[in-house]
RNA sequence: GGCCCGUUCGUCUAUCGGUUAGGACAUCUGGUUUUCAACCAGGAAAGAGGGGUUCGACUCCCCUACGGGCUGCCA
């Protein structure tokens, strides 16, 4: 049988889940998803001062969030200490790992004096061949014996073939002094145990491969396939930093942007399908690979986020938007909405959709739909609002009065009303949109109306007049 | 310092030795318009620099520059 395809995504919680590793986890999501293989999650929460439950909930808000799901139960890196200390202990009875007790200080001390003569700074321990009898009573780390010859080639789906000389690996620490593991032991024994066949992460790994397959081949386990990816950049080209664009993806969802946008976002941000810019999610499922993946840094652009965004909200349907927009409103403090400002929204939704990008504006455009009566109106709408305008509004009122409430007849009584009194028809769309929205952002007036309906336009133009 | 990775319009990218180097966002011009958003037409805009290899290089090789990473008893 052909083995199915496993995947993992294995934050630290040592903060919220940031952009770059969101689109991380996204690609591995999405190559095991599209693949017919499994996701699964891992908690690399082995460094106990800076991990935080905090942190592990914020991550995991994050990934819900952008729709994200994984298999199984979370596993906790630091839950599986002992099975790592296990693998230790195989390679040291091995004879593929032996006990050093050079001190930390004494390791320092080599290293000051190496840079200071501009050697290299690849610590030798002298307990590498040492005779067991000769061991003091002491605590010890146990390392590896890194091959001292030939070369490791990390055969990488995005940096295709790297060669690492393994003169310039050094004996790493598996366990240290206190019995704990260290990251490189935890990654390669937990991903191993959890079946893990392709490794998808950031290229600052990269060189860590090497290292990490030292213990593969000691172990006798099979390699996972490497698939390096490079790091994402702030908009000024640097590092991902607070200032900007590293902001934790509850952020993004505070700002409104819709998740599939998101995902749609960042699945492009480097990776490619040809020319392929806007894409549903089973699209994305279907094309994402290995191969399409750039090995460039790619930087943050807003602005493109947000067309994107745009365009995943027109496309969206009624019903899901709606939910979305709830889900936004909670997540931001706003008050729920009524069964009334329901229903508006929903009946309101097809007009809306194509005018916003992000949530924000859906909200802002959807104004007429939510606020109540008296409509007050902001600064710019109530300029349009004057008394010559509010004159024009009464005189229109009694014909709205008989009218069919069809878009063809609202139209068509608008438009002769402005003609009878040789005015654009701007002229009268403008105070109408005042009054009906308080706002000059809106759907069309006549949108607004349907949706409204007869009683609620009349009593607002009727608010408005005076 | 050593080693590793990267570099096509402002940005994301296509190209996998032969193209007038294409698309998208942003930007500019014109049009449409009921505000906003959108839409239509058009414009400007790129292979870091230098050497090779080749009949022919954005594409392959080398050097330089710039950016990033690793070099921990951090992850």
């Amino acid at each position: 049988m052909t083995s199915q395809i496993v995947t993992r995504f294995a934050p630290s919680p040592t903060g919220y889940l940031h952009i770059g590793g969101a689109r991380t986890a996204l690609f591995n999501w999405l190559y095991a998803r599209g693949q017919g293989g499994k996701f699964l999650l891992r908690i690399e929460d082995t460094d106990r001062a800076r991990s935080t439950p905090e942190a592990t909930e914020a991550i995991l808000k994050g990934l819900t969030w952008l729709g994200l799901d994984w298999d199984g139960d979370v596993v906790s890196q630091f839950d599986r200490a002992p099975r790592h200390a296990e693998v230790a202990y195989a390679l040291l009875s091995a004879g593929k790992a032996y006990k050093c007790f050079s001190t930390q200080d004494e390791i320092q001390a080599f290293r000051d004096a190496a840079e200071a003569a501009k050697a290299s700074t690849l610590f030798r321990s002298p307990w590498r061949d040492a005779d067991p009898a000769t061991h003091p009573d002491a605590p010890y780390v146990i390392r590896i014996k890194a091959p001292l010859t030939g070369e490791t080639v990390i055969r990488d789906k995005v940096q295709g073939d790297v060669v690492i000389k393994n003169a310039q690996l050094d004996d790493m620490v598996m366990l240290r002094s206190d019995g704990t593991p260290v990251y490189m032991l935890a990654v390669v024994v937990d991903d191993h145990d959890m079946g893990v066949t392709h490794v998808i992460r950031g290229d600052d790994h990269l060189n860590n491969a090497a290292r990490q397959m030292m213990i593969y081949e000691a172990m006798g386990w099979d390699v996972p396939v490497w698939s390096h990816i490079p790091l994402i950049h702030g908009p000024d080209g640097k590092k991902l930093s607070k200032r900007h664009g590293a902001l934790g993806v509850e952020e993004y969802q505070a700002m409104g942007y819709p998740a599939a946008g998101m995902r749609n976002y960042l699945t492009r941000l480097g990776w490619s399908h040809g020319d392929d810019e806007f894409f549903t999610d089973a699209q994305a499922l279907e094309w994402f690979n290995l191969e399409g993946i750039g090995r460039a840094p790619a930087r943050l652009d807003f602005k493109k986020l947000e067309h994107v965004c745009g365009q995943h909200i027109a496309a969206g349907e009624n019903a899901a938007l709606l939910h979305e927009l709830a889900a936004f409103g909670q997540a931001t403090g706003m008050p729920a909405f009524t069964d009334l400002q329901k229903n508006r929204l929903f009946e309101a939704m097809p007009h809306l959709k194509e005018r916003a990008k992000t949530f924000p504006e859906l909200l802002e455009k959807a104004h007429f739909a939510l606020a109540e009566r008296p409509i007050v109106p902001e600064e710019k709408a109530a300029a349009l609002l004057d008394d010559v305008s509010r004159g024009i509004l009464k005189e229109l009122t009694p014909q709205l009065q008989t009218a069919s409430w069809t878009r063809d007849d609202l139209e068509t009584i608008a438009n002769r009303f402005a003609e009878g009194r040789e005015m654009k028809f701007a002229r009268l769309a403008g105070p109408l949109r005042a009054a009906l929205a308080g706002k000059t952002a809106t759907p069309s007036v006549f949108d607004m109306m349907l949706v409204l309906g007869r009683d609620e336009t009349l009593a607002r133009l009727s608010d408005a007049t005076g």
